[in-house]
DNA sequence: TTGATACATCAAAATATTTTGATGTAAGAT
DNA sequence: ATCTTACATCAAAATATTTTGATGTATCAA
C-alpha cells in the first residue's frame, strides 16, 4: 500500500516538493497557515512585489498546493489541505522504509 | 508548539525542501526507501553518471536528509528518519491551520 | 608499486528558475 | 464612460541549478 502511494503520486509530489523549494514560497505558505490570503495581503506582509508574489502563486497553484477563490477585485488563497495530506503520507512512506542492508555491488 | 517548529527550523525545512524538489534527487530517495544504497548501485538502478550522481547526493547530504557510512571503497548511504519526522511535523503544523477567513485589505 | 575500483571535486557549458518593469484585464467606484 | 484597484501575464535580464567531462584521492588487490 505504501508503495502503491510512491508509484502513483509520483509526479504529484515532485510538482509539490518544488512548490516547496522556494523560501519566499514558504514565506507565503506560511501566511496562509492562519487562513486566506489575497495578494495584497502578501504584498503588505512580506515587502515582496506584485508580480513577483502572482509568480510564485502560480506555481504554488500549479502544483497543486493552494486554490483561489474571487471576490469582487480580491482573490483569496488558501492551502488545500489534501494536497498536504498527500505529502505526509508520501514522508511516512519513506519513515517506513526497513533497515536492512543491501550488499553494495556484488 | 506548533508556531514554535515553524520559526526554529525554517532554514533546516528550507533546504530540506530543496533536495526534495529534484526529480532526480526523488528517485534516489526512492531506491533509499529499502535501506542502505552507494553510489555503483544508484548507477546501475538509474542510469546516471557518476558525477551527477554524486552531486545530487551532496545536496541530499547537506540539507541533512541522508548519512553516510564508509566501508573500504563503498560509501554507503541512508536516509536519515529524524529529518523525516521533522518534515511530517512542519506540514503537520500545516494542515493544523484554522480555516477563520481573514477579512483582506481592510 | 602498479593498476583498478569507488567515489569526490572542479570548471565550463547547458539549462532552468526567478526577478523586474511594463502592459493587460476585469471589477467596482465616481 | 472614466478612473482606480487588485491581480495576471509577458519578455528580457539576472541569477541559480544542473550536467558534463576531466581530474583527484583513497582503498584494495595483484
Amino acid at each position: 500500500m505504501l508503495k502503491e502511494i510512491r508509484k502513483v503520486k509520483k509526479e504529484n509530489i515532485s510538482k509539490l516538493m518544488v512548490s516547496f523549494s522556494d523560501p519566499f514560497r514558504l514565506e507565503i505558505i506560511d501566511l496562509m497557515m492562519d487562513g486566506e490570503v489575497c495578494v495584497c495581503d502578501i504584498m503588505k506582509l512580506t515587502n515582496l512585489s506584485q508580480s513577483r508574489i502572482s509568480y510564485h502563486i502560480k506555481i504554488l497553484k500549479e502544483a497543486g498546493l493552494i486554490s483561489d477563490r474571487q471576490e469582487g477585485r480580491w482573490v483569496y488563497y488558501s492551502l488545500k489541505k489534501e494536497s498536504l495530506f498527500l505529502i505526509k503520507e508520501w514522508i511516512t512512506s519513506l519513515t517506513d522504509y526497513s533497515s536492512n542492508r543491501k550488499r553494495c555491488c556484488e
